[in-house]
DNA sequence: ATATGCTTCGTGTACGTGCACAAAGGTACG
DNA sequence: CGTACCTTTGTGCACGTACACGAAGCATAT
């Protein structure tokens, strides 16, 4: 915007420069063909009347048609993955003028070697963009490298490995939501000194990195804060969900006097769900993510706390920076945590009202 | 888009419908001069192949330039209104290739007749979208009717008054976010049963109508669920802050007992620094919104919790939902609660990376 | 002097939509 | 049958930018 409130376009920039159309562009896009002179004019001039392009315009003529593909884990219906894919999705048609689609990779996170099956096929697409969770170190970084080499953008959700340079990330710093989650256990169990942590162990491996990083973020605050408490632990099967309802029978057989739990995957509902059917009301439990099984345990006052991390606007924001790098030519935030959001009972409402309209009970 | 992944255009519902684009444009924006059978043909097919127009390309043919007017409170630099102020310019920076301007109008709430004065102003500007607080009833009514009367959209942010039928609100539910609030509060407490409500008045008035609410939804909780516990209050005179260091010693001298507080307006800072200056740690406070002071005292173990309403936020989807309303032509959601975000030292950073990234301390 | 090659630059058309204007067709009336 | 007038329709230019094409200018070679 000059002093008339009218905003400066290329054209005014030539008429000032002295110079056609066409010499501005080439300036503006730096290519060749263009006197030492004449450059060094449209540039003062660029400077001087502030130059904003257009970027709409610019997406318009240039009429380019652009791919994204995002690579994630396959997943049943309500999980966190549903999730960031309902973000994606969502950004792509709120950004659908500028001509952009996006194709959806799946693959199986327990089996061996589909990460980089799927990496293959995804760049057979050649995309313009690409969107993918970092989870191990070596497979990514081959990926990562043959996109680098093409100079696609990629941006890394959910977790982050700094060092392979991500155009973005998005995703929750998981050993601080664990620190804070200590916090709000511990103000929660006030005298009590003894709590149990859940895990789902899938072949002896206990999770994901960012759950593990969340549990070693909780057990940091602990020993800080609370040397004392006792930490028990009671590990389920995660491949005979069926068992689990003995094992927790079990548990509190041992150790009747635990009153307060918490889980680092989004599994809370499990718990939940047996103090339900058992209708106990003096167990008080913590877990992540806003499942609709968590939240229904939430709204039945079967979990007391969920720590949320906004899978939809993970998702939105990494098609959206893909957008505001390549068309709009926007600079990129390279490392954004999400907020370490905790919704119980009286305020969750407000947190679906954002991204999950359905939900919507309004509290008047 | 099509089966062949390009996007249908006017031309080609034209073509398909054996018309001119001049037709369909016509049929599009429903003005006059189309025979029944040609409006007929060109709607079937708008149906038939779910044309979505362009609208950057439609922003751009237009050439329409639109004016906003915020008209928000006097404020100090770090209050509440400069973020929702910050908010509101932000996104007319990042919108600013749809010509869109801004024009921020301040009046003193604390003077009688200040806001209609504004007012007056306010539609001497003929603005395109109004953005203004409903503060008072009777007055507000009497501006909204006269822009409705033009057809000027009007959005209602912090507060709402459902009947005016704002284009959309944006803002805490305050209610709620009291009551939630109390739960927190409780769970602090632990066995105590003492708490103390710190108090702003000016002139005989309790403070704006947000704050009222939230001290309502905070007595509600605890009248449910802790009637045995003891509410004490402090009110401070807003108009001379000096003395509050006075009345703060007096009041613990009457009630040394008492280790618990809240404030309901965003000046908890007034007691935090007050126990940071006599390096009390044993006194656990309470407050809203994210002033620096707020933040330092928060850093500094001073306040536990602050309870975010995300200002910079509300004033950002203000000035976009006029966008997308006026320029975009999307649907608007009319009502929009903002999360009640409970920020503590564990958590705030993730906060304030979001919209004030010049606090940013990255947690390693 | 003419031809060739290179650099430098301006012009024209396109993107998808909005809107003004003109053209075409129809009806009514003298 | 001609004119006037209205309704309906098509055409063309504009918005700001991207890019292809060709023109102009100059130096060197023939």
């Amino acid at each position: 915007m000059n002093k008339n409130n009218t905003r400066i376009r290329i054209k005014d920039i030539a008429l000032q420069a002295g110079v056609s159309v066409g010499t501005v562009d080439r300036v503006l896009h730096g290519r060749s063909g263009v006197s030492e002179s004449s450059r060094k004019k449209v540039e003062a001039m660029l400077q001087q009347l502030d130059y904003q392009p257009n970027m709409y315009a610019s997406a318009l003529a240039s009429n380019k048609k652009y791919l994204f593909v995002c690579l994630i884990p396959s997943h049943l219906p309500d999980e966190y993955w549903d999730d960031v894919e309902a973000g994606c999705t969502q950004c792509v048609k709120e950004y659908s003028d500028f001509n952009i689609s996006l194709s959806i990779r799946y693959y199986d996170q327990y089996e061996q070697g589909a990460f980089l099956t799927a990496s293959e096929q995804l760049l057979a697409d050649h995309p313009d963009g690409v969107i993918l969770t970092p989870v191990l170190r070596s497979e990514t970084e081959q990926i990562v490298s043959r996109l680098k080499a093409q100079g696609v953008p990629y941006v890394f959700i959910d977790s982050n490995i700094p060092e392979l340079e991500p155009l973005a990330f998005y995703g929750q710093h998981a050993h601080q939501s664990g620190y804070f989650a200590a916090r709000m256990m511990s103000l929660m169990m006030g005298t009590a000194k003894e709590l149990v942590v859940f895990r789902q162990i899938y072949e002896g491996k206990l999770g994901s990195n960012q759950q593990m990083k969340r549990e070693q973020g909780f057990y940091a605050y602990m020993q800080e804060h609370h040397p004392d408490f006792i930490l028990r632990e009671l590990n389920f099967n995660a491949k005979e969900p069926t068992q689990s309802e003995a094992a927790i029978d079990r548990f509190f057989q041992e150790h009747p006097d635990v009153h307060f739990g918490i889980t680092f995957n989004s599994k809370a509902y499990i718990v939940g769900e047996y103090m339900l059917q058992h209708q106990r009301t003096d167990f008080h439990l913590m877990g992540y993510d806003l499942l609709k099984r968590n939240i229904r345990c939430l709204r039945e006052r079967a979990i007391d706390f969920i720590i949320a991390q906004q899978p939809t606007q993970q998702g939105y924001s990494c098609v959206e920076s893909l957008c505001n790098h390549l068309i709009l030519k926007k600079d990129i935030q390279p490392c954004n945590y999400m907020p370490i959001a905790l919704l119980s009972i009286e305020n969750i409402e407000f947190y679906l009202n954002i991204h999950k309209k359905e939900y919507l009970q309004l509290i008047v």
